[in-house]
RNA sequence: GGGGUGGUAGUUCAGCUGGUUAGAACGCCUGCCUGUCACGCAGGAGGUCGAGGGUUCGAGUCCCUUCCAUCCCGCCA
């Protein structure tokens, strides 16, 4: 027989179906034993009778526990009108128990199942993080994520954008978190660095002729965590775009948001139809923040302020407080160095560059940045005069050689943005960490008490690298 | 690197101004129960009070040191 789901059974009332699943949780009246049998899709009350079941199932329901799996065999029948459960799906029917078979026991497990306000703390969640995913909501999260993902994505093919994977195993550069260094087997003392984000390659896409990229993009920034702020990677949906301006890219990205949104998450109301445009100066006036939270009625789950703020500055002042790495003394890139100045501000480059305003353009949620893009400088000399003004040296110039050489032939006006995925996630989940929309997240301090990474490797491994590591 | 909060049973927590044998809920184990669905009822097991030191007749409680967790600042082009 063949397995169906549990959502399954309120189609096969007087039928004979086989469902495998967990034990959510078991009620003995005595004579009569309840079974709640969890699977992905919801869970099934299953109704044990020993008079109904065969010889070899009964000597074995007594020792059934909790988070067993098992196989049972069974008829579907139709609950009582008194015995209706209104808070399950299959709260109609359930299953008259013929046959049963202890596919795997389980030893009690360090925090419950079955209830979900009563929360381990994140350290145990996490090392127990496959026990921590059959809760509910963990197991709905991850299936939203996959339809969020997944609709995205769709949508993006329906607009002509082609999925690209660029390398992991790619190079450090000057900008600006920490990178995630790999060491070199064939090349000793050189490293790879996982990528901060693509942006490099994707422009080089533009370079290309791909016209319309885009990319479920990993991203490794080897910075401390925040609630907001994953340790180690995270997922952007990367995307850039040939013979654009910024408003093409701005009313595309909100189309495809709104129509997301709509049709996953149709209980949300947003704030702004269309969306404003914000100018920089005038919400640091008014909110003291680049990314506030404009929501009407913030105690209301399903209100979505989203919102763009544009016309930031190109530069940042160098201060002792405030620093670009890799920058020099005077100014730093606001943004990045690659944002295209507004065309009406590149005199002021020559005369009074901390007023020259970009094409930066900020997508922000409720009081969050969830994605940051810009038109890009497709103008070598335009780019070599911005490496100058942020001091660059020839030295790190010297790193960007392919970017230089690739702009020699011909590069189309281009720009993007790269939503961050998690973090809409968690506004539209209503969740208030990206833990709780990410299957194996690190802790704060950046492990894993499940794996136990980072670890330690074998002195093999590391003479082969040609690494000593300081003790 | 800095700051806030926290660490007591398997889990989540309470434990006042220092005072008898450290409690509750859930979970777990045993028994009873044929309509429960947070089943119920009766009983039971389970504690290095994060660790170390100190003050005191007496420390879960006060002091010092230290470790761990989490949130925030720094950091995050």
């Amino acid at each position: 027989m063949t397995r169906i789901k549990t959502s399954e059974t309120i189609n096969k009332i007087g039928e004979t179906v086989l469902i495998k699943g967990w034990v959510n949780n078991r009620r003995n009246m005595g004579k009569i034993v309840f079974l709640d049998v969890r699977d992905r899709w919801g869970i099934l009350q299953v109704v044990v009778v020993p008079s109904e079941l065969d010889e070899a199932s009964q000597s074995l329901i007594a020792s059934v526990r909790p988070e067993f799996v098992l196989a049972i065999e069974g008829i579907v029948q139709k609950r009582g009108d008194k015995q209706i459960n209104p808070d399950l799906a299959t709260g109609t029917v359930e299953l008259l128990a013929k046959k049963i078979e202890i596919l795997s026991e389980a030893e009690t497990p360090p925090f419950e199942i079955e209830n979900e306000e009563r929360q381990a703390n994140e350290e145990l969640r996490l090392k127990y993080r496959y026990l921590d995913l059959r809760h509910e909501r963990m197991k709905n999260n991850l299936v939203l994520r996959d339809k969020v993902f997944a609709y995205l994505s769709n949508w993006l093919r329906a607009n002509d954008f082609v999925e690209v994977q660029t390398p992991i195993l790619s190079k450090s550069t000057p900008e600006g978190a920490r990178d995630y260094l790999v060491p070199s087997r064939l090349h000793p003392g050189k490293f790879f660095a996982l990528p901060q984000a693509p942006q490099q390659y994707k422009q080089l896409l533009m370079v290309a002729g791909m016209d319309r990229y885009f990319q479920i993009a990993p991203c490794f920034r080897d910075e401390d965590a925040r609630a907001d702020r994953s340790p180690g990677e995270f997922y952007q949906l990367d995307m850039e775009m040939s013979f654009v301006t910024q408003e093409d890219i701005l009313n595309l990205v909100e189309s495809m948001m709104t129509q997301m949104v709509k049709e996953l998450f149709p209980e949300k109301k947003m704030t702004f139809e269309p969306w404003p445009r914000l100018d920089y100066e005038e919400v640091m006036k008014k909110y003291g923040s680049d990314k506030p939270d404009l929501r009407k009625n913030k105690d209301d789950k399903n209100e979505l302020a989203f919102a763009w703020v544009v016309n930031f500055p190109l530069f940042m002042p160098q201060t002792d407080e405030d620093r670009f790495v890799g920058a020099g003394d005077t100014w730093g890139p606001a943004h990045n160095m690659f944002t295209m100045p507004k065309e009406e501000d590149i005199p002021l480059l020559d005369t009074d560059p901390g007023k020259a305003r970009s094409y930066q353009h900020d997508l922000i949620l409720n009081g969050f940045e969830v994605g940051g893009g810009a038109v890009r400088i497709h103008d070598m000399k335009l780019q070599e005069k911005i490496w100058d003004l942020i001091g660059f040296t020839d030295n790190q110039k010297e790193q960007f050689k392919h970017y230089f050489e690739a702009f020699k032939y011909g590069v189309p006006p281009h720009g993007g943005i790269a939503p961050g995925l998690e973090r809409l996630l968690m506004v539209l989940l209503g969740e208030k960490n990206l833990k709780e929309v990410t299957a194996f997240p690190l802790t704060s301090d950046g492990r894993d008490p499940m794996m136990e990474s980072p670890s330690i490797v074998a002195k093999e491994q590391l003479d082969e690298l040609g690494i000593a590591v300081k003790k």
